[in-house]
DNA sequence: CAAATAAGTTTACGCGCGTAAAATTTATGT
DNA sequence: ACATAAATTTTACGCGCGTAAACTTATTTG
């Protein structure tokens, strides 16, 4: 009977294979056989994964998706989630990201909290429905709901990358922030006057704490008197709320000196706006009245008019560690939890 | 023995509800009418969903997402796909269809092509796998494999927007591009000398030749002759080709007038760096060299310097109308493929 | 070449839910 | 109140695949 089968199949190579029933019969391979052939090629015999691979050609038949991970203990499911993908940092990120997740194998699926904490919590809780084997997170940061990430991290293995909350999850890999900083006020110091500090009073993300903190104390060891400008906004349109906040530090004459190193490059983007709506020159020439300095190596920076000079993230390296940690904690290599920041590079433009 | 297990639960609240069967045992209604409740919580009567909805609250049950879907003839999964997602304007778009997927009911997945058509192909396929009941897809343009579109489309209510291929899919649904680049040439050429068009030589978008079209259209209304300016450049990094073949445009003097329309914002920004880096002022004074302008509402567009002048996607309406298309025809009202093209707004900034 | 080991085959069951059919209960209307 | 329609319950089966156990066949090893 099942020969008779066989050969019926063999008649109408069109036919569309409904199950992994059907495909093992045309490919002459026990079910059971296909199964582990599916779930990992190279556990197969190298002669039975060449018939399954020549019947595959024939056939095209892909297991069904949603029966395959109904049962298995681990789905191959990889969860990204960023606090807002309309943001070029979190996008490339995001990319490079999904990226190496299709290369060791897994399936990503990216989501994004779009700047809210709810949105965050409620993505969390679809993708805990998808069972995913591990989950890149990059959290929302002081708005986040502590308490449901907590809960997350303990049923999902959970990597925290970007902006670290305490001890939460595998572990922690990010971009050194306080390198970041320290650096590029080094290289404001050495180079003109000795910078301001322009910030949001309220930042969206906690890593703009360390900045501060690292800028105070960079001044601290050149012998310098620091200054921070701490302007009002919410939310994450932070180029508007650097444009709005520059413009008012402007008029008030807030700068004590002509140099000002932005928390951000998008909250210095802002800032580059109001200069120039002001008919100030930013740049670093004798005609030029400020110098501008931003952090983050925003894909944008380049642009600017001045390009702004900038601290970047080496966005390569940090989603290497990043994914690299999560798949060594699928795979079972348990380790303590660890935090992993990668150092920044001076990206020196016009406007500094 | 129903009650007796039910009395069981009562007595531990805390234990994790396993399946649908023992939801049901819980909630006192029968499972076939619990998996009606979460197919549709309004096709059971409103005494039912009072039940079932207050033993929710005490077990927090939600059904295994991989089961249901695999024997539903539609899943309630959306697709989205754009080319790019690092880009702003696909980004924005992605974000405001997502939520009105989520709005209404559906539970939307993103992909990004990240501007490579062979990955645009293998998201379909993974998308194929999803089963979704419908697709957003904004395709790669000329790049993309036109018969693997078409399979695609075959398969899955698709409804395709931004950039139009013939007569794909549902309908389409995208912005006017003729219409974007008549309205800003004949605001510029209303306001000072007529437009030059800078533009990329092999467009990544389809829109860029009707933008083309477009100008010289309008030019050859007005009375004027069109001049194009098509510079090298592959791939979709285009501020870094439009500040290079601004550079190369502006030593060769190729701009016939003090005016330059861009294919889109991106090229713009690119160009406004060159011009920067070579010195020459823009802007709509008199003190000004040059008038440059854009197309898209890049949500950059407003922090340039000096502010870009642009014709700005309707975001909103255009997301509205596209998801009201998919969910019209997922819901069964089937029309004739039809094509769908919003209107943009000016938007008049210092740049032109 | 026989023994040992690895890989594949059979058989069988379970996962969690969709869904159909028939029986039963509940709501609706005159 | 009673017939009718609507909703729910029972019962039962199937989806496509994971996976365990016992057995058979193929490959490796000494």
């Amino acid at each position: 009977m099942k020969s008779k089968f066989q050969r019926w199949i063999a008649k109408v190579p069109d036919a569309k294979i409904k199950n992994m029933e059907e495909f093992s019969a045309v490919s002459g391979i026990s079910r059971p056989t296909v199964s582990k052939y599916f779930h990992d090629p190279d556990s197969v015999r190298a002669s039975t994964r060449a018939r399954i691979e020549e019947a595959l050609k024939t056939y095209d038949y892909r297991p069904n998706i949603f029966a395959m991970n109904q049962n298995r203990k681990l789905t191959n499911n990889v969860g990204i989630v960023v606090p807002l993908l309309a943001d070029p940092f979190f996008a490339e990120m995001a990319r490079s990201l999904e990226q190496r997740c299709i290369d060791a194998g897994y399936r990503p699926t990216l989501f994004s909290a779009h700047g809210d904490p709810d949105l965050e919590v409620e993505v969390l809780e679809a993708l805990r429905s998808l069972k995913p084997a591990g989950v890149l997170l990059a959290p929302l940061g002081r708005a986040s709901y502590r308490k449901a990430l907590e809960k997350f991290c303990n049923d999902v293995p959970t990597l925290i990358f970007d902006s670290s909350l305490d001890e939460l999850g595998l572990a922690f890999v990010g971009s050194n922030n306080v390198q970041f900083t320290s650096h590029i006020s080094d290289y404001l110091c050495r180079t003109g006057e000795p910078p301001c500090f322009f910030e949001m009073k309220t930042p969206a993300n906690p890593n703009a704490h360390r900045r501060r903190q690292a800028y105070i104390a960079a001044m601290e060891t050149f012998g310098h008197t620091p200054q921070v400008i701490s302007i009002e906004g919410e939310g994450w349109a932070f180029e508007e709320i650097g444009r709005v906040g520059g413009h008012e530090a402007l008029s008030r004459g807030q700068f004590s000196t002509n140099t000002i190193l932005c928390s951000n490059d998008r909250l210095a983007i802002g800032l580059l706006t109001a200069c120039y709506e002001q008919g100030i020159t930013v740049g670093r020439g004798p005609e030029c009245k400020l110098r501008i300095a931003g952090q983050d190596g925003h894909p944008h920076s380049r642009y600017t008019c001045p390009p702004l000079t900038t601290i970047s993230h080496d966005y390569d390296v940090v989603s290497m560690h990043a994914a690299e940690a999560l798949f060594a904690a699928i795979d079972g290599h348990v380790e303590p939890w660890k935090s992993t920041r990668i150092e920044g590079k001076l990206i020196m433009r016009d406007s500094a």
